[in-house]
DNA sequence: AAGTTCTGTTTATGGCGTACACAGGGTGTA
DNA sequence: TACACCCTGTGTACGCCATAAACAGAACTT
């Protein structure tokens, strides 16, 4: 079934987009592999998942495991998926604007990669989405789709948001991987490492924020960089907002639209885009 | 030398902080072995640089690096502060504001991880900082030292934007790599991909988005989330500048300040402090 | 009943970091 | 001059890793 297509990006594609049909039979299973990689990545962080330990939690020999999965990474693949179909997606309430729903869905990944912290450390392009990383990301395009921003900019600001949480996160996992390797803390490492401070002396900003203070009590920064982030983004949607009444071109259909000498500038090129524009917007909202 | 101190912190920031004196005699040296594997990171990436390959281009045995240095981790450590020292700083001009000096500094990390795309790619917490990147770090906060933010504030800045420029080099990276180990391009590879295309016709403002174009001629995301980060900061200067006159401890020494019943509002306790300051500021600006 | 497919095992290959014991030459001391 | 030591480089070995290939038995199809 998955002999001879270990590099067959299509049939990972099939495995993320499987139906959930099979009845638990005795014997292996592909979900059954994918939930102990997910326990044990979560044990042992990503760096101490190996398709040994996974086949021993599971009590078969390491290479029955490629009956089912064609290799590791699709295996994290798998797994990356199943866990982002864990919260409903809930976020924050639809009356919200788009600014309490983006942070909602920062705050959703957070709390996902508290729970799931080796989903920081998933790294390597050509990552097959799953449909519930679809259902995610679709659902952060659609917040920030309608604040008046181009396509390529909600793309764009999606993406960003999406990576900044990954990078945040990835420096808290790391940070706990260490400690749990070395069984020492963060604090006392650094704080036993007087031979490096004292050739920062030295430096005189650095010196002088260490004296104020600014190390021992620092901004959180996930909070810090949200905040900071979502300013920047929000700025540009007033820009583009402010720069409407300039629309040249049909938001819908792209055709130049007429401006009126005066009153409110027209956005849409005719009454049926309208129409579309509003149908798109109301769609999906259940 | 080097034996027997594999879990020394302290042993590679002696290596770090090294005096350049030793000539270079024949065979092995620290500097040679260091050299050699930001060669092989450069053309391989990080995932390629092992200590085998290593002494094989320098014509040792492996394990005679190991007199040298203390293992693989270290060994990267020496590299990143040997590249680190390869832009002279020079940013911008001083008397530019600091937003375009802080966009300088995150514009010239970028350029250090286009040459060296292995940078973006290390990882893990605890690695021990060398006189180059102290040197880019304490320039980064000096940058940003003087905008009237706290200074836990002033260290988030630096570590947000910092972490910024290297998550969007990872992409890069990777994509890279990727192409490279494969031969196949990206928009080649993601091209093919039609079994899973036609999975996301079910998702509207991702479909919407894509018939749009926002795939085809996306933001550069580099470009793009500077830009947000920064003008997200500039927001946090505005607000700090405008509450200046509520400061009611003084920036240098933290002692309460009294306030005039009219006038410019006080930011030092003293003149002597006031004085501190433009020391302070002045400092450095050779 | 025969053939085929599915599932799991066994064995083996080639890569990795690095611990450990050793060898030879240069240097310092008696 | 003779001895000891240490610095540098070597050879071997261990335990991990992913996974290729050939095989064995059970179950399902025709």
């Amino acid at each position: 079934m998955t002999r001879g297509r270990a590099g067959d990006p299509d049939h990972v594609v099939e495995l993320l987009w499987r139906e959930g049909g099979a009845e638990p039979r005795p014997g292996l299973s592909l979900d059954r592999i994918v939930r102990a990689g997910v326990e044990l990545a979560d044990a042992e962080g990503l760096a101490g998942l190996s398709m040994r330990k996974v086949a021993e939690r599971l009590g078969f020999t390491t290479m029955s495991l490629y009956r089912h999965v064609p290799g590791r990474e699709q295996l994290i693949d798998l797994m990356c998926d199943e866990v982002a179909g864990e919260t409903a997606g809930g976020a924050a309430a639809a009356g919200d604007g788009w600014r309490a729903q983006l942070e909602a869905c920062a705050r959703a990944g957070w709390e996902l990669r508290r729970r799931h912290p080796w989903l920081a450390e998933v790294r390597g392009g050509r990552h097959v989405p799953g449909p519930n990383t679809i259902a995610r990301y679709e659902q952060m395009l659609s917040t920030v789709a309608d604040t008046g921003l181009t396509p390529a900019e909600v793309i764009a600001v999606v993406g960003l948001v999406g990576r900044f949480v990954d990078s945040e996160a990835l420096l808290l996992v790391e940070a706990a991987e260490t400690e749990r390797r070395s069984g020492v803390s963060e604090e006392e490492w650094w704080g036993g490492r007087e031979t490096l401070f004292e050739r920062l002396y030295g430096y005189p900003t650095l010196t002088r924020l260490w004296e104020q203070g600014g190390f021992d009590r620092p901004e959180d920064p996930f909070e810090f960089g949200l905040a900071r982030l979502l300013d920047g983004i929000e700025l540009l949607v007033q820009k583009r907002y402010e720069s409407r009444d300039e629309i040249k071109e049909c938001v819908v259909c792209g055709a130049p639209v007429d401006q009126p000498a005066a009153g409110r500038p027209r956005a849409y090129c005719s009454a049926s885009c309208r129409q579309r524009a509003y149908r798109r917007r109301t769609a999906g909202q259940d």
